[in-house]
DNA sequence: CATGAATGAGGCTTCATTCAT
DNA sequence: GATGAATGAAGCCTCATTCAT
């Protein structure tokens, strides 16, 4: 009866109250972690009664399918957009690496989401790295291909940028609330540009 | 009131019941998740009686401590057994490296509950890679002071080699169920070896 | 976080509810006593379900305290309007003795409620006859000094009074469901109003 | 099976084990109420196994039986013995009063756990003091036959007199944890004594 | 005599969801 | 569109009691 998932046809204050809905799910299910946000605890944060939650969402999990999947838009669409125009692939990595640091800083809800899926929906955790990684090992062959690195396994290589960006976001924005040192990310990228240069064993 | 964390004083028979019930918590929380798993399954899954798990723990959360202890001690014993007598830091990585993903691949849901440790209890999660980190941190340390290694911030290329071989191990142990194919592996260790003698910029 | 504490903002629906749960809680803790007073037999003996006490009380123990002040409101009250107008002491001391009695006799389960605090929170219970005893105190002060009594430790004289009434208040109104029999409450106040012309030794 | 609950065919070791669960359920019991005391804690309490409870009672209420048994005899008996060879009403009152403070003062678990009864066992509750009272009242109708009171309504001036003995044992004793001051204590029986020479109205 | 392991019923509480207004 | 009352399943935990040793 309820639940429309797919934005049409809601008015204007439709919009906005979905909105807040998306918004306050999006903190408290951050903050909170999925099992321990409580549909109460997310209408009181967005100012709306208890029932109006299922007005515009079917269920908890389908807010949560919600969420995973504006993150993996809007971060696709951040990175796109950071390394537009620039074609050495390690102009790319490094522009990608800023501008995932300074997405998890912008929303690290929204981060913290997307760890979580892993005990909601494995399923939805896997590919939203799967697909993410898709991409890069994409870009990365084609760097290979032109003899900008040397040949690596691209899927390996990319998960394993993959995890070096994660932790190193965990380590300091989502712990410490703020970009790692200037020095601790010229490092790291010295060490990503030294890697991608190995010599085949 | 009851619940005797201690191993003190239990008979072979408690002992073997406990061990009994560390283990069903161990596959059913590392199956399902800490929010997940009920006392219910756990005790079900252990053969036992529901009341029987407080005899030995003293609540869910409990067990969840005293898994993840035991993975951070199990994990540090066999990670220093694999490198004893190693001298050359690259050695020491590459076997660490082998060592941890067979340590996955032998408690994979061990392994997972550590994971979820972010969403139960942050400081434990926190202070299980604090931990491991400056370990890490002290080893590349001395390398790079005695030349083995260009000088990167060493915290920094900690969290980056954990980052590493904690998505390899995502994606070929936990998702695979089996160990990353050998030039995944020769790839990745190439990429770190050369990182590792990144030109400072 | 539920539990609408405060009256605010209760639907007429909602205050009726609650109002039914209240009495239901009165009646069942009142009878069976607190422990053992169960919230499923508060509930059925009110017509809801089970969650529905907690979307209008915290806790157990918090019916338990407002069922607590709502006594001692209530009797403060009842005795106050029993003796309002009237200046002998001793006139007051019949007046608020036959207040006393009958106020068990309509609240019997409620008058129970307050013997059980001393079990269930021992501040509470204190709270409640220090309180009576107080009010009754100064009274009995104002009396002595204006000589209308001979003077005695006045605290000591005020627990010694209410236990006459709640002794008297035990043995007829809850045990046998009905007031004293005249001669015995004759007795009793004359007992007392010669108790109060003693003689200091 | 077990449960002995006559002394009887108990060896030496089995009386001292039986005599501390004994005390211990006194202090427990006593201390945190009969619904809350729990046999882990009163087994505990003595040092001895939880198992062993059930050799020498049959159940938790067994024990709260014995216990209430055990105050009413020992009280009667201090009461029969500060009294004995005291012919004067008064002075038996006195010295009954007495005796009873001290009693608490010596035993305040012990008296709380008749104060428990209540709401446990009301049989058991009731013919306590109905007990008492009876005994008092048989005391009181001699006096007034002697011509020593008034002729009052004995029950009710039993009962009045225990609801003051009771309430100032509750307030000093229980509460303050020592007898009531020495003018406390003779302005009560002054106050009851003048009470007693009532004229009838 | 004594132990301590094991049990399972039952209690309190939470919470996603439904529904009538 | 929005509300908030109501539901009931399910979860964690306690505890009196039993039993084999």
């Amino acid at each position: 009866m309820p639940a429309t998932d797919t934005q049409s046809a809601l008015t204007p204050r439709g919009q906005r109250t979905r909105a807040r809905l998306l918004e306050a799910a999006e903190r408290v299910i951050g903050e909170t972690g999925y099992e321990r946000a409580s549909i109460v605890e997310i209408t009181k944060s967005a100012g709306v009664a208890q029932g109006t939650f299922y007005v515009y969402f079917e269920s908890k999990y389908a807010v949560f399918v919600q969420l995973v999947d504006t993150l993996g838009e809007t971060l696709r669409q951040e990175l796109a957009d950071a390394v537009a125009g620039l074609s050495s692939r390690l102009e790319i990595e490094t522009a990608g690496f800023e501008a995932f640091l300074s997405f998890i800083e912008k929303h690290p809800h929204l981060y913290k989401v997307i760890r979580q899926a892993e005990f909601v929906d494995e399923e939805l955790y896997r590919n939203y790295y799967v697909r993410l990684a898709q991409g890069y090992a994409a870009g990365l062959r084609k760097a290979m291909a032109e003899g900008e690195f040397t040949q690596l396994d691209p899927e390996a290589i990319a998960y394993a940028l993959m995890g070096i960006f994660d932790f190193i976001g965990m380590r300091w924005v989502l712990w410490e609330g703020q970009l790692p040192p200037e020095e601790a990310r010229r490092d790291v990228m010295a060490f990503i540009a030294s890697g991608l240069l190995a010599q085949p064993q």
